[in-house]
DNA sequence: TCGATTTGACCTTT
DNA sequence: AAAGGTCAAATCGA
């Protein structure tokens, strides 16, 4: 063990001592400076850590860094887990050797959206970019095709977005969808994209001779689909049509997720300290922040699905620090559709909520959804 | 006519 | 070598 290692070891375990007196005074009789003071410490360990752990750049930047803390966080919290599937990891570019982690280009993750029938909205659902299918494969082992799928603005603006729909063999209304990169695109025209989503749908295995036949009928159901949806395109119901679910993915995208763990600074004041005063936090400094206005007002969107989006160049999946593209502004980002609307926290959701409102076991309570 | 999809061929990775 | 991933010509359809 050397000394950066010995370094490093004491700024985490400072951190958590650090966080178990923050824990000590979270009493309502604490005060917020001292609370403040703990959490500035912490903050500060961390950010030694991860930068220590960083081969360039800081913390935010790391794209190699292992997080197990993290990790854990995550599956703690949201039942996210850690991918499994390593497959398409580049291990070749290490750039330390004591850096546990294998360096990716491109982020990686997966979610798993579940499509219920007899809602008119049988395939997966529009996640609010325009892709393009460029490949469909049989995979050895699966029922159904793999759809592959980039960016429509790969060549205009140089987006290398891609993505993977494979159904569920399992459970064939599941389509676990595997993003691969962010979007360097704008795409302002995410309204048009309505049409995209049926067909990203990869066709049951089907023989040669029937795929015309197959196309001619997949159209006409294309078509009964727009009537069907235009019909329900104000009735949106955040949670019973669709369910979407951030399978496990890939520790590569960990860094996007929680680009840079840290506790949030808001004073909280909280009888039950622990895990809801943590997601309270997580609520009040990102989860409802990322409720954008078109999410409380989707009558704003012409699309007739409901969105799902992975991240929007926002991959926190309401966790965690942001993590915005360079592209991304404000705009994009307050109408890119968000990850939550198609969380099921229940049907009669009322999103004109205020925060006050928001009951922080609520969350809690329904974190499945991740 | 143009943009999107299909699909066999080709390339890459393991 | 086999399986996954991508390319690109042919095709479709608005």
């Amino acid at each position: 063990m050397d000394m950066e290692q010995m370094v490093l070891i004491s700024e985490l375990t400072q951190g958590k001592e650090l966080a178990k007196q923050l824990r000590n005074h979270l009493k309502p009789s604490s005060s917020k400076e001292t609370r403040d003071f703990l959490i500035q410490q912490i903050l500060g360990s961390y950010e030694k850590a991860l930068s220590m752990l960083n081969c360039v750049g800081g913390a935010a930047s790391s794209s190699m860094v292992d997080e197990p803390a993290a990790d854990q966080f995550i599956s703690t919290f949201t039942n996210i887990s850690p991918r499994s599937d390593t497959s398409g990891l580049d291990y070749k570019d290490q750039c330390h050797k004591h850096v546990y982690k294998k360096r990716k280009t491109m982020p990686q993750w997966t979610e798993q959206v579940k499509v219920c029938s007899g809602t008119g909205l049988e395939g997966p659902l529009d996640d609010g970019y325009c892709w393009r299918k460029y490949g469909q494969k049989d995979i050895l082992g699966a029922n159904f095709p793999r759809g592959y799928y980039r960016c429509t603005h790969r060549h205009a603006q140089g987006c290398l977005a891609t993505k993977q729909v494979q159904r569920s063999d399992e459970d064939p209304s599941i389509f676990e969808v595997t993003y691969r990169g962010r979007h360097t695109c704008s795409q302002n025209s995410q309204l048009a994209v309505a049409a995209m989503a049926s067909s990203s749908v990869p066709p049951p295995p089907m023989s040669k001779e029937k795929r015309n036949q197959h196309y001619l009928i997949k159209q006409q159901e294309h078509e009964d689909q727009n009537k069907k949806q235009s019909q329900e395109v104000m009735m949106f119901n955040f949670g019973s049509a669709a369910g979407l679910k951030v399978k496990a993915e890939n520790l590569d995208n960990r860094e996007d997720i929680f680009p840079s763990f840290s506790f949030p600074q808001t004073s909280i004041e909280v009888d039950n300290v622990g895990e809801n005063m943590f997601i309270e936090s997580l609520i009040e400094n990102n989860f409802m922040g990322s409720f954008s206005p078109k999410f409380i007002s989707p009558a704003t969107s012409e699309s007739n699905y409901f969105p799902v989006s992975p991240s929007h160049n926002t991959h926190n999946f309401g966790l965690g620090h942001s993590v915005q593209t360079p592209e991304s502004d404000l705009t994009e980002i307050i109408s890119a559709p968000n990850s939550v609307t198609n969380s099921p926290i229940g049907e009669d959701f009322d999103f004109s909520l205020v925060k006050v409102d928001f009951d922080p076991n609520f969350l809690f309570d329904n974190l499945e959804f991740f």
